[in-house]
DNA sequence: TTGTATGCGTTATCAT
DNA sequence: ATGATAACGCATACAA
């Protein structure tokens, strides 16, 4: 390995003249410097990222944790999403990402500790029990956080749009003249618990009214539980014209159902999704959705988060809203 | 931030004591050691990561790298898999995971670069394009590398075992009784060479002849390019009675074009996927496909890579095979 | 059994 | 404009 005390002896310099015009100081003779640059690319130096963060007591490398135990793991692909997004955006702006979990190895820590351990400039919390106090512990501490989806006071959190989306979506379907709207939702988190609000006060304010029996709850990512709640809603006496379903995937168990009794889409029954998964676009019919920005997301809490940690006096925490876009597929038709 | 310092002015010795109580060193008291670590507990004292490793040489610390164009992103449910696998193995045995990239903010680096940057001990390269000369620096560098699906000589490598997964698949559609089977297979990585090899191989040996025309090539996770071919394979003279595909999203697309020509799964067509996702189960008829192993490669991948980073010298590189699994779905019927 | 001294690679302060 | 020195937190060889 290379170090700065190499080049200073190839140079003839100290390291610390070797330091400075590495990192570009305003002191150093603007030939001295080329001289130290050159030597040190012909040298094949590298900066030793874990030495600097030692010194300068910053590491460059942002924690995200997904926590798997919520069923909200990587390999949903809406959180892959805004992992990949988080990552691009964080590596743009000079940050590496390591994930943050507990009890590495046989050490017992907690999320906290480990980002500590690590030393984590900030940490981007992006599926989590936001209930379970090593979360609130986290969140709540000296690191900068970014949480996703959940907002904790004084803290800076990207929400998806869950209000807006369910509105846009129980106002298109409702456009297209259905009056009798089943709603699949998922597991009562904060982001269900928005979208249920905003479905009946969309309903409401539309004149549509909601029958308790309409209203089921099912599970995130489960076509099992989702194609259980269509057949009860298939089995009512007055069949509702327009199932809602908590998520793109967990519809399938919902198409399965329907095309199992002969209902076909949207001829006979009109569907939406939620999320905007690359397999609702390729789906025939073309699933009726709401995509999340999950993109959008991913790199704003990057960003914010960078931002809070290279101005930390001047930081305001803010919670930004992503919008989402509804997308017009082909199952959601006018009844007859 | 509490330090060794602080523990061993609060207990009356020297740091030099409290490291070694802390690391279980045998040459400390029982009795002291103990004290010292109440004493740490009670400051709440956290080792720094950062600090032990500009130390020690060693950061507990693997990359992982996922390079996004070649389209093996996170996103794809079978390397996000195998992330979370990986992930989950490494942290078992103590080490965190850190993203390798390359262009790290504004500072041009390269992967090798990047991860002595991060003194990273090893990494897993689980999708990249492997002629990437980069990629090729990497692989064959001083740092432990563990590559998924591609071997390079004299390195650990973990293999989905493609052979006999086109083996298993072409067999097993042989013995429903198909004889014209159409092959849609991937860009021409050394992944889909196997495969490629491995059916006409298993072809031959059943006394099928792969005819030309069933050869077809498509694009992996990408269900246009399916459905083009499926609309090709259909418009024969000579239809198959079966068709393979790509990969199980893939299959979407073929699916789409059967069910627009009228072309019933499986009474007037018989189809198989690969990969084995949770989508290609919820499908009905639920889809005849081959599982790789991605979680038990991601792990073995985590594993191998610690093996030879904690026991450098008496290490032999090795590759992996690891076994998929036939899931007999409904998609593979008797031809007429 | 405990302590002293040193250095990992870097940056920052203060002299020169 | 450059250099000497110390310090970040920790682990280890060696001395006591």
């Amino acid at each position: 390995m290379v170090t700065i005390t190499d080049i200073s002896r190839a140079c003839g310099v100290s390291r610390a003249t070797v330091s400075k015009a590495l990192n570009g100081a305003p002191d150093i003779a603007a030939e001295t410097a080329e001289r130290i640059r050159e030597c040190a690319r012909s040298l094949g130096y590298l900066p030793n990222a874990t030495a600097r963060a030692l010194k300068v007591g910053r590491s460059n490398n942002i924690g995200v944790l997904f926590s798997d135990s919520t069923g909200g793991g990587i390999s949903h692909e809406y959180f892959s999403k805004i992992l990949e997004s988080v990552k691009a955006e964080a590596e743009k702006l000079g940050y590496d990402i390591t994930f943050i979990s507990k009890d590495l190895g046989d050490m017992k820590m907690d999320f906290y500790e480990h980002a500590k351990y690590r030393n984590c400039d900030g940490v981007v919390v992006a599926s989590a029990d936001f209930h379970d106090p090593a979360i609130i512990r986290l969140c709540t501490s000296d690191i900068p956080t970014v949480t996703l989806d959940y907002v904790y006071d004084s803290r800076t959190a990207i929400l998806s749009d869950n209000v807006r989306g369910m509105e846009e979506l129980v106002t298109y379907v409702h456009s297209m003249g259905h009056r009798r709207i089943a709603f699949i939702y998922g597991e009562l988190t904060s982001v269900t618990q928005k979208r249920l609000a905003s479905f009946k006060k969309t309903c409401a304010s539309l004149g549509i009214s909601v029958l308790p029996e309409y209203m089921r709850q099912g599970v995130y990512h489960d076509p099992r539980s989702s194609g259980l709640a269509t057949r009860a809603l298939l089995s009512l006496p007055e069949r509702p014209t327009c199932i809602l379903y908590p998520d793109d995937f967990s519809f399938i168990g919902g198409m399965n159902e329907l095309e199992k009794q002969g209902v076909s889409i949207p001829k006979d029954m009109s569907v939406a999704g939620y999320d905007g998964i690359p397999l609702s676009q390729v789906l025939r019919p073309r699933l009726t959705t709401y995509r999340q920005g999950a993109e959008r997301m991913g790199a704003e809490a990057a960003r914010l988060l960078v931002e809070q940690i290279e101005h930390p006096d001047t930081w305001l925490p803010q919670q930004v809203t992503v919008e989402g876009e509804l997308l017009t597929g082909d199952t959601v038709s006018r009844p007859d």
